[in-house]
DNA sequence: GTATCGTTTAGAATCATTCTAATTCCATGT
DNA sequence: ACATGGAATTAGAATGATTCTAAACGATAC
């Protein structure tokens, strides 16, 4: 399945039903929450939404600069994190290098990251239980070195405690 | 298993067997480096060995500036590098806030990562395969929300591209 | 004792991200 | 058309973890 977006226009090539049905998902999502989408804003979901690339947000920037030259960093930060909030992108941290966000499966699954290039892709039917990491070396032809396989969540003592909502910075 | 560190001196109360082989082991992969193990890197390793608390590097400097004041946070960098570079310690890398570092278990292994207090501990026998979320919540008293299974490793692009051993920053 | 080479240091530099305060945009009511 | 108010956007400063740099230090061989 293949997406991409005209240079000179907003028309789309290519589309998905995928595509389409997930865009009007995130508009949706934002306007449930109160926030207006912006054509600058919807520029950003196309891009976002537009390749497999699993893009950082200064690629996103770039995308949406060819439509709107004028479009600040901050506002791209800004929209993100707004579809973090609302569950609509997932953000794959990266410590020495720049997140990459998924618009298209917006769910934790597991990715193939490589190291050299830092190309991050989807990882597709891992549900298999024999050495994950020996599996997926053959099944994929990646050289695999490392597995990150962390779950996030509110510990018991937490739970505890906490009258509601306060976050650390994880 | 408890470890704890007298704050008056270097001895140890409680220690296991598996603490004294694994700093004898982390000293032995220095030295087949060919790189000193300072008395600041000794105290470093006791330090990341001490707790199980995955400590970041500045929660190692505090650690080590308590047996030597004068210590740097570059030095705490560095060794932590050389130690990566030999495989002693696995690195769990967080961008919005500081890495965090396992010497007990330098290799891949999943960890609970809590939301709220930051607390990153060990999950322990993980090798059903019903859906993890749910399985690791009931296990384990975490609501967890979040899951992260990602795989690092060389592409095959890449692996027929390269010479040999470029890296990105990941 | 001195030369050497790895170690350590303080501080500057980097880079992604977040914050801030001012400005612009835009829908709505007049 | 026009004013108004609240959200959206902006440029640039601030932050914070990490890396870099160049100088100072220290242990060991001679």
């Amino acid at each position: 399945m293949v997406a991409r977006v005209s240079e000179t226009s907003s028309e789309w090539f290519l589309q998905g039903t995928a595509f389409e049905s997930r865009l009007a998902e995130m508009k949706a999502a934002l306007r449930e929450k109160g926030v207006a989408v912006t054509r600058k804003r919807a520029k950003l979901l196309e891009v976002l939404l537009a390749s497999d690339r699993h893009p950082s947000v200064s690629e996103i920037h770039e995308g949406v600069k060819v439509a709107y030259p004028g479009t600040s960093l901050a506002t791209i930060y800004n929209t993100i994190e707004i579809l973090k909030e609302t569950g609509q992108v997932l953000e794959i941290e990266f410590s020495a290098s720049a997140n990459r966000y998924d618009g298209r499966i917006p769910v934790s699954h597991p990715h193939l990251v490589c190291l050299q290039c830092e190309k991050v892709e989807d990882l597709e039917g891992t549900m298999s239980h024999d050495d994950p990491l020996e599996r997926v070396s053959r099944t994929t032809g990646y050289e695999v070195v490392r597995l990150r396989t962390d779950y996030y969540g509110t510990c018991p003592e937490c739970l505890e405690a906490s009258s509601s909502g306060e976050r650390g910075r994880l």
